[in-house]
RNA sequence: GCGCCCGUAGCUCAGCUGGAUAGAGCAACGGUUUCCUAAACCGUAGGUCGUAGGUUCGAAUCCUAUCGGGCGCGCCA
């Protein structure tokens, strides 16, 4: 199955070639799907254009280009009419859609309805960039977004034929992760004192309730957490022989658990800020001095390397659940934490000192120029005419931060170590770098993923970073290919979910909402909605409790998910549960419900014996109106997944679903198809079911949703 | 102050490479069940597309201004 769109746009394209010359050679033609079936199927709007263009007359340019189709053409569609100010409109032939849907091949493993992938010279490599939780903290409503936005376009790229690489950039680096190392110091210290587990926790309560009962509390408080800490420091001064134990421990009896690393976070920010400015600083460790600590590379950091192991190891098995909850692909084999790229990040830093020591221009103009400035090391990017492109409060200039006054590297750092090991590839992309420190540690980690196109499904808040970080790559011309062309970087933006009051998404206790409890909950109101409908004598289906379960884990994720995917992912989204478990409009259960409703026209067609295995063999005949209606939607799909791939755009393909689902829905109560009296029309009706089935099937898979037989 | 995003039916949102009479769902009103899952379907009503200019044969869509809301703007990520 071909895209009809593309087959169309080439008739017609062909058609105005011939018709006009020169002057619409390579003009777009501009066929779009007919908004009103009234004006066919298509319509092609080049005519009006063209016309001005040549000083004709827009309908007269129409006919022109009608006149020329040729024979190849009109096997697809009728003789098209002209309409209007010079609209062709394309319908297309009843017997070309039944052919085209009677071609596609049966339902196979991995069922594509025949869709080819896209031809081997256009296969590109795709990196994914998605979900990036931050180690010790559990994933959030926040993360749901990007995590499975990501996991579509993954899926949708993947499926058109390209090469896909995701990437989970895990955010295990930096000074907040000082903090997480911090707290499981004092953890370790807590334990070996005696105290029963679950101590940072306790300790966050205990410094939250001193500072909230004012200074003199909290003063008491710091000091004797100070003082403790600076015994358990002299007690343990190398860290071998409380805190390393200790470590190897939580690997073999898994004395941590996520929620124990994420209070410990939490514990050392509040406790270093409080302590801030206070006597008791001193006594305190400053979490930076450990981030720094294992920045330097020492081989006496060992402690610190290892407890940031062991609290990715902790925080990528709570993830790992929530992704195979969701039905996300990411694995452990996806993860590259900011950590990944530290062994770049003193070489990035060269390489931008050395290659930006004069302006560098991008494609589209845009300047770089590198500079240490306040002891800061910059990236300053200019427009053209040499005023700077992006500017702070004050209106002076902004740049891009690539290395802290005091030595340490920041996430524009990272990120730029990260765009370099996804475009270049020691064979197909080789980049010439100025810094031998660089190009060295750029081959020991393989010399890059060779990437055409990088796609960053990060939130809205970030786009002004992604701007800079992409014009600072392009000025330095990694993004130039071998060939001449310039590999794609997108920065996917996504708005934040908010609750009901228009407010960001939180709890009942008022903390962001943990996405596991979310998708808990979801599941417990499919699981009532479900209960309810089988408690009702009209409407009982007879399911067993076991059904029961497993239809209410399905749509409950399923409409989670489906309701953010369907949502524009540029503006924020209302987050309710009762739109989302809604059986009528744009939602999960209204798809499941059509698929299941199909399943069900099949298992009473075996039963009876109406079905049998040669129904492939029968053809499709397009009689009633919403049969034509299913049918001319069916061969919209692979258009649809291009679209998708294009724009990067999910809910574009929950539109076509939906739509689908309501067509099927029209024609499912306007055409009998057990009841059908003619066999062969009922053949034909059964493959209809039998395709729409696999479409949605295929389309709620690509956004990592299983249909179900029943519901 | 500057930049980005958004403003479409009472509510939640589609539509925005300019194209014909601006679409869904909810809410409101009316209809459909001896018939394959009524958790459904069909219909009615509801709009100066924030406002004002401009470009164009044609503007919700592009440009300018303006109002309203959100977000961002050097050593966090």
């Amino acid at each position: 199955m071909k895209p009809i769109l593309a087959q169309l746009s080439a008739a017609v394209s062909d058609a105005m070639r011939r018709a006009l010359g020169d002057a619409a050679t390579g003009v777009d033609p501009l066929i779009a799907p007919a908004k009103d079936a009234r004006f066919g199927d298509y319509q092609c709007n080049a005519a009006m254009g063209l016309a001005k263009q040549l000083g004709k007359k827009p309908r007269e340019v129409a006919e022109q280009i009608v006149d020329t189709l040729d024979d190849a053409a009109l096997t697809m569609i009728e003789k098209p009419e002209i309409a209007g100010p010079g609209f062709i409109n394309l319908r297309l032939r009843r017997d070309f859609v039944e052919t085209t849907l009677d071609a596609i091949p049966p339902a196979a493993e991995a069922d594509r309805l025949g869709i080819e992938t896209v031809d081997p010279s256009q296969r590109q490599t795709v990196v994914v960039d998605y979900s990036s939780p931050n180690v010790a903290k559990s994933m959030h409503v926040g993360h749901l977004r990007g995590t499975i936005i990501g996991d579509t376009i993954a899926r949708a790229l993947t499926f058109e034929g390209h090469e896909v690489i995701r990437q989970n950039h895990l955010g295990d680096w930096g000074t907040q992760f000082g903090m997480v190392i911090l707290g499981m110091w004092h953890a370790a210290m807590a334990a070996h004192r005696g105290e029963p587990p679950k101590y940072l926790q306790r300790a966050l309560g205990e410094l939250r309730s001193a500072v909230a009962a004012g200074s003199e509390a909290k003063l008491a408080y710091l000091k004797q957490v100070a003082v403790r800490s600076r015994a358990d420091y002299d007690a343990d001064p190398t860290g071998t022989q409380i805190f390393e134990p200790f470590l190897h421990d939580c690997r073999t009896k898994s004395l941590l658990d996520l929620n124990d690393i994420e209070a410990g976070y939490l514990y050392i920010n509040a406790l270093t800020k409080e302590a801030a400015g206070t006597p008791y600083a001193a006594d305190l460790k400053d979490p930076k001095d450990v981030a720094k600590m294992m920045q330097r590379g020492a081989a006496d950091d060992a402690q610190e390397r290892l407890a940031r192991e062991i609290a990715i190891e902790i925080t990528l098995r709570e993830c790992n659940r929530v992704y195979r909850r969701l039905g996300v692909q990411l694995t452990d084999q996806d993860v590259r934490g900011e950590s990944f790229y530290e062994p770049l990040l003193s070489g990035v830093v060269e390489e931008l000192r050395a290659s930006l020591h004069e302006y560098k221009s991008a494609p589209d103009g845009t300047r770089a120029i590198c500079r240490v400035d306040q002891g800061a090391v910059c990236v300053f990017l200019e427009k053209p005419d040499g005023s700077p492109a992006y500017k702070g409060p004050q209106g002076d200039p902004l740049p891009m931060l690539v290395q802290k006054s005091d030595g340490a590297s920041l996430y524009a750092t990272t990120d730029m170590a990260g765009a370099l090991y996804r475009l270049a590839h020691a064979v197909r992309h080789p980049i010439q770098l100025r810094s031998e420190k660089l190009a060295t540690a750029l081959k020991k980690l393989g010399g890059g993923l060779g990437a055409h196109r990088v796609i960053y499904v990060v939130g809205a808040p970030q786009k002004l970073h992604f701007e800079m970080f992409f014009a600072t790559v392009r000025a330095l011309g990694w993004t130039r290919q071998p060939d001449g062309g310039e590999a794609r970087l997108e920065h996917v933006s996504f708005g934040s979910v908010l609750g009901e009051d228009r407010k960001m998404l939180r709890t009942r206790s008022g903390e962001s909402a943990k996405l596991a409890d979310l998708l808990d909950e979801a599941v417990e109101r499919a699981e009532a909605q479900v209960r309810s409908t089988e408690s009702d004598a009209d409407k009982r289906r007879g399911f067993s409790e076991e059904e029961i379960r497993s239809i209410a884990q399905t749509v409950g994720i399923a409409a989670v998910k489906y309701a953010d995917l369907c949502q524009n992912r540029n503006t924020d989204y209302v987050f309710s549960w009762e739109k989302m478990l809604a059986l009528q409009g744009n939602t999960a259960p209204y798809m499941l419900y059509a698929y299941a409703r199909i399943r069900s026209i099949y298992r009473k067609g075996v039963e009876s014996g109406q079905v049998s295995g040669d129904l492939s063999r029968s053809a499709i005949r397009l009689e009633h109106n919403a049969e034509r209606a299913l049918a001319l939607r069916l061969l919209q799909l692979p258009e649809t997944i291009d679209a998708v791939g294009d724009t990067l755009l999910p809910s574009v393909l929950c539109e076509y679903l939906y739509d689908l689902a309501g067509r099927f829905m029209s024609f499912y109560e306007s055409c009998p198809v057990l009841q059908c009296e003619d066999a062969g029309l009922m053949a034909s009706r059964l493959r209809l079911c039998e395709l729409t089935a696999r479409a949605l099937k295929l389309g709620l898979g690509l956004l990592g949703i299983s249909p179900l037989e029943r519901m």
